[in-house]
DNA sequence: TCAAAAATTGACGGTGCGTCACGAAATGAT
DNA sequence: ATCATTTCGTGACGCACCGTCAATTTTTGA
């Protein structure tokens, strides 16, 4: 039926809509890709990424074994396009924190807070991505992800060539910045009423408190 | 070839003997157990928790495939008592540093220390707990690894009650305390030379200056 | 020496994997 | 509109793994 419509479409406004259909052939792929991503989301949602098979996958699209073949290799690129879209969801967001903030303190609590918030909000690609049969979790560090993680160091090192930061082994910092982050959004989901903005809080303070004791030369020893 | 030893052994010295062999039954049980472990952990090292079957694992001790579900239920149980066991290695060692450590400080130096040595010598069993193929990481929280995290809080908790460290919320803390320690390790260990103490160092001034960001009530706020 | 108990074995039905030859559908040129 | 060409969906196929189970071997205790 969807060629009926396309059919009245293309007899009635074939110039117009030409531009944003750019040709049944392309249409249905990217509706098959999208459907199989959805379903995807769903299986390794509810039985986690190790229970789930290519074959759960694809028969909840209603589309034939071999036409998944036709758009990922195995189950594990699937997962790996849907932790991508995670990334490319986030790091804006951490991006616009960084730009909206004049100083190092600021940045830090405007990403924690959006990182937390987006945590909370976007639950179900959490629990994508950290979710499990029993007591398995598995995680994806994809190109996108890593780049992530490579951005946030970056900017920690234009701080500090900036000055508005003590020089410290920023791929250090930064590995503790993510591991808070991640560690702490676990439990805070755990939690009966997360509260993204305590946590957020909670995090940016001890970050930059922490940061204090890891500036290079100067002080480190201080902490008694 | 064991028999004929087995059967010198008994005539020999049958009570001497008997005492530490339990019998041939219980003996030939334990080792089975023992051989589909090793065998489990070169799998998993060598493809990865996600490619690795039960056949390949079982193949490698020369039993039969039946044999392997007289002695677990799936891989992932195999999984879970490879993890148990590097839980069971890593916690001795932690409740070690606290016993010997009379400051709230000193106990989180050596406990790093500790830890991050560990990682470093125990690198295959580091590799199991972090391996994948590609980009998949595993990690498994099992019953004993999740009493070690609530050990750790508790040794906080009670350096809280007992007046040794400020009133914070020790659960975030303590679960900030595991991500550093494990974002930092992996990092550690992707570098041409790890150093552990350089890394527990950065950990634990960077954790006990956190520390000073994040206590309950009082100069919360006092970090510009 | 032997019967009972326990553990090993490998074959079996069931299922998922990735491939591939086939046919259907879309495309672009006439 | 027609048709050759290209693209893509389809489902059957061979192979491997899964977990089970009846038959067999090994150990035990008498």
């Amino acid at each position: 039926m969807s060629e009926t419509i396309e059919k009245e479409l293309s007899a009635a406004e074939a110039g117009a809509a030409a531009a944003k259909t750019l040709g049944k052939r392309e249409r249905t792929k990217a509706s098959n890709k999208e459907a199989i991503l959805d379903a995807a989301r769903e299986v390794f949602a509810e039985v986690g990424y190790g229970a789930a098979s290519v074959r759960d996958i694809i028969r909840r699209t209603g589309l034939a074994s071999g036409t998944f073949y036709n758009y990922f290799k195995s189950k594990e690129e699937v997962f790996e396009a849907l932790m991508d879209d995670g990334a490319l969801r986030i790091r804006p967001v951490i991006r616009a924190a960084r730009i909206a903030s004049r100083t190092f303190e600021e940045f830090i609590r405007n990403a924690y807070k959006a990182y937390f918030n987006y945590v909370l909000t976007d639950e179900a690609q959490f629990r994508l991505m950290r979710r499990n049969t029993g007591a398995l979790r598995v995680r994806m560090v994809t190109p996108e992800v890593l780049a992530g993680f490579d951005e946030i160091q970056s900017f920690v090192e234009e701080d500090v060539k900036s000055g508005k930061v003590p020089p410290m082994d920023a791929e250090l910092f930064a590995a503790a910045a993510v591991g808070l982050a991640q560690e702490m959004s676990e439990r805070m989901m755990m939690r009966d009423n997360p509260d993204a903005d305590e946590a957020a809080e909670f995090a940016a303070n001890f970050l930059l408190a922490g940061l204090k004791g890891v500036i290079d030369r100067g002080n480190a020893q201080n902490n008694a």
